[in-house]
DNA sequence: CGATCTTACGGGATTCGTAAACATA
DNA sequence: TATGTTTACGAATCCCGTAAGATCG
């Protein structure tokens, strides 16, 4: 690399092989251009490195001592070179996440286990924050980017729209909404609602909805995990509104999930990234990946 | 050096100082060279190593990853160089010398304590040996070079002549001999003698002369140590024959010490270099002061 | 003489500095 | 607009390879 170390390695296939013409055979220079080397090294270093007595080159005092240092900063350049070589290929890294607990538990897997098949070397780390905590985390630069929808204005966050998540009704799949279509907000919360907490994003953007239509609504229970709550909707305890992200389908099964078409029910989920700030490549690939999976079929949610 | 860390160099400016322009200055090139210069070192690591946001400039993830390392390189660089320059300037290293014990004794301590005020912090080790030995360990460079006498014509070997060691007759101030001018080994041959033992050169080189004169003799004692032989003479046993450089003046304090002006009693004494052999700038140095100890009046033997 | 290192030199690549273009706050 | 980075480009430098010279065995 920037043919900077031309000298050590000259130096060192000198020593190495007691002979200029073989070495400058080795590092692929004609042997009057390894003689310069030797004696700019020389020079530079202020002491004579080699007795050249015409039928063997051996090294003075002087170049027996430098020897084991020579090599260690050469060995030491060249893991510097692979690491870096490692971290651009992609063959080593760590990418980390701040995403919300929705997109934790949906998306995000599907992405994760591609990915880790590609590039098995590089660690994934997510946190599952809420919205406001995420931003915080790429502010702060604890995560590499992640994944949310927008807080308010930020001049040190770029925003990019990648995802729009719809909201679902769950419900049994006997319930009497089950094959309503359209299914509206107002009609489920004609019913016992299961919602998770007030401080969520997902029961803030629907209490919101459910206000501006001045709809009453019922909140039968309130559920910390999602999986919680389509337990409950399970029991028939009543209807949850979820993000469509949110559940798998398999935990789905006998669960009837309907998307709710009432406006501003639909959480755009953007990439937030700290402005000014580059992503490793890892973190770039796997955002590249995400995108993709977004709108792959195999996901089920709507691309943004 | 070699302008091959320029790079490096310029990273660790860039990124201590957060600024193209700051850095330029401080390693002394324009600004738009160093531009080049980190971009090259990206290329090569394959890394983007800043994040350029016009206002400031910021290390990467992998510029923070690559930063110590690159930082140990620096350093141990900068070590390699300040060891071989003071190499160079004989601020630091070691002179290993292989020499006759008398030597060893005589001219050698003079020049070593003149070395040692100049170069504070270079060793000088002293091994006193028999000739012959003192060729094999500089055949097998046990030592930098050795000081002795020739023993035989050898191929690997450069014999500089530097100074000649004349015997002497030491005997108390009151013998009969202690006032015949000029003095032949024949001479003192009629008293009882005190020599060095039958595998010393000094010895060997009396044997020589008194065989080849003809001359009978009678050795009283033998010692191994010429300090041994001074007591004995002292003590009243007999005359000893022992090289001038031998002994310093004040053991002399009251003997008589005079030359022997027989032919072939001078000991011919010169610097054992190994060939194809540079010495070491301080192995030099000593040398250098080695001779002009040798011609100094300071010194009371005659010069080769 | 044969093998090997060193010196000499012309062509080509690299790098530098100046100046202009470009980009943010 | 002011500050600071990048791009463009001509000039100087550096480096390489070929060829000739020198030296030892």
């Amino acid at each position: 690399m920037l043919q900077g170390f031309r000298h050590i390695k000259a130096f060192m296939a000198v020593a190495r092989l007691g002979s200029f013409t073989r070495a400058a055979l080795e590092v692929n220079v004609s042997q009057p251009a390894l003689t310069v080397q030797i004696r700019q090294l020389e020079e530079a270093l202020g002491v004579r490195l080699f007795d050249r007595n015409k039928r063997q080159v051996v090294l003075t005092e002087a170049g027996r001592n430098l020897m084991p240092s020579l090599q260690r900063v050469l060995n030491e350049l060249e893991t510097i070179m692979d690491v870096s070589h490692d971290l651009a290929g992609l063959r080593r890294g760590r990418v980390s996440v701040a995403t919300l607990p929705s997109v934790a538990a949906g998306l995000l897997p599907l992405a994760i286990r591609r990915f880790m098949a590609d590039h098995p070397k590089i660690d994934i780390s997510v946190s599952d924050v809420v919205a406001e905590r995420i931003v915080q985390m790429v502010k702060a630069e604890e995560v590499d980017f992640g994944i949310g929808s927008r807080i308010g204005p930020d001049r040190d966050i770029i925003i990019t729209p990648f995802l729009s998540d719809r909201m679902c009704a769950y419900m049994p799949e006997d319930h009497p909404l089950a094959n309503q279509r359209p299914l509206l907000l107002k009609d489920v919360a004609a019913f016992p609602l299961i919602l998770t907490g007030p401080s969520t994003s997902v029961r803030q953007l629907i209490d919101r909805a459910l206000e501006k239509e001045g709809t009453p609504a019922h909140v039968a229970c309130e559920a910390s995990y999602m999986s919680t709550a389509i337990g409950m909707v399970r029991a028939g305890l009543g209807i949850s509104v979820l993000p469509e992200s949110a559940v798998d389908a398999a935990s789905c099964a006998g669960l009837r999930v309907e998307p709710l078409h009432t406006p501003g029910l639909t959480r755009k989920i953007g990439l937030i990234r700290k402005a000014n700030r580059t992503l490793s490549p890892a973190a770039e690939q796997f955002v590249l990946l995400l995108r993709e999976v977004a709108n792959s079929p195999l996901a089920h949610f709507s691309k943004g």
